[in-house]
DNA sequence: AGCACGATTAACT
DNA sequence: GTTAATCGTGCTC
């Protein structure tokens, strides 16, 4: 299958139902390079934001200026702001012009850690990427790496492929940080865990 | 032009 | 367990 054929997730990878995406992303491996030097990580937790009917979702508000690169081609970066601090780094997903992707929330560090650590300011390696905040700040990910295309040796943030995983070792939860979206959407098990999976 | 809030984190008690 | 920090975004006036 052509999608299992680079190093590297692709294009097709990313072209499919973002529930699929969110799942298959666990294992891999999330790279940023910065000065020359890659800081990365194995993705161990994910979640799934699908569409402008998802009232928990961005689209849900429709295409503004901050939802674009939501509504772009698959797999290139959507990243917001929020909390007055915080980035948030998600990989867009299915096909232009319909807004879904995947929050990245969760790796467990590998290469650059010390890198990673002066941009944590120190923070021991428990608490060093365990969060979606957390790791973009670990990479020093901004808005400045809003937009760019994941599926490109060349790109800057890129996922190398995993090893299998089966549906035994994941754990499907609900979303977090939702505040008050109504149900359906507050109660779907759209957050996906590596379970198993050795943390520092 | 002003305002309320957020796909969070760290530092508290 | 609770809460302050902090500002871009989208909505209302």
């Amino acid at each position: 299958m052509l999608v299992k054929s680079s190093k590297f997730l692709s294009r097709p990878f990313f072209s499919r139902p973002t529930i699929v995406v969110a799942r298959e992303l666990l294992g891999c491996e999330l790279i940023r390079e910065f000065r020359g030097i890659q800081l990365s990580g194995i993705i161990i937790e994910t979640e799934a934001y699908i569409g402008e009917t998802d009232l928990a979702c961005h689209a849900r508000a429709g295409r503004t200026n901050r939802t674009q690169f939501l509504y772009g081609s698959p797999g290139h970066t959507y990243i917001y702001f929020t909390y007055g601090m915080h980035w948030m780094l998600n990989i867009v997903t299915e096909r232009k012009n319909f807004p879904a992707a995947v929050l990245i929330r969760s790796i467990t560090p590998k290469k650059g850690i010390e890198s990673m650590k002066r941009f944590r300011s120190g923070k021991p390696l428990t608490r060093l990427t365990n969060g979606p905040a957390k790791l973009t700040q670990a990479m020093n990910i901004t808005k400045k790496q809003n937009g760019i295309d994941c599926c490109n040796a060349n790109s800057i943030i890129k996922v190398k492929r995993g090893s299998k995983t089966y549906n035994s070792q994941i754990l499907k939860n609900t979303r977090i940080g939702l505040g008050q979206t109504p149900e359906p959407w507050f109660s779907k098990p759209w957050r996906f865990n590596l379970k198993d999976i050795s943390k520092p």
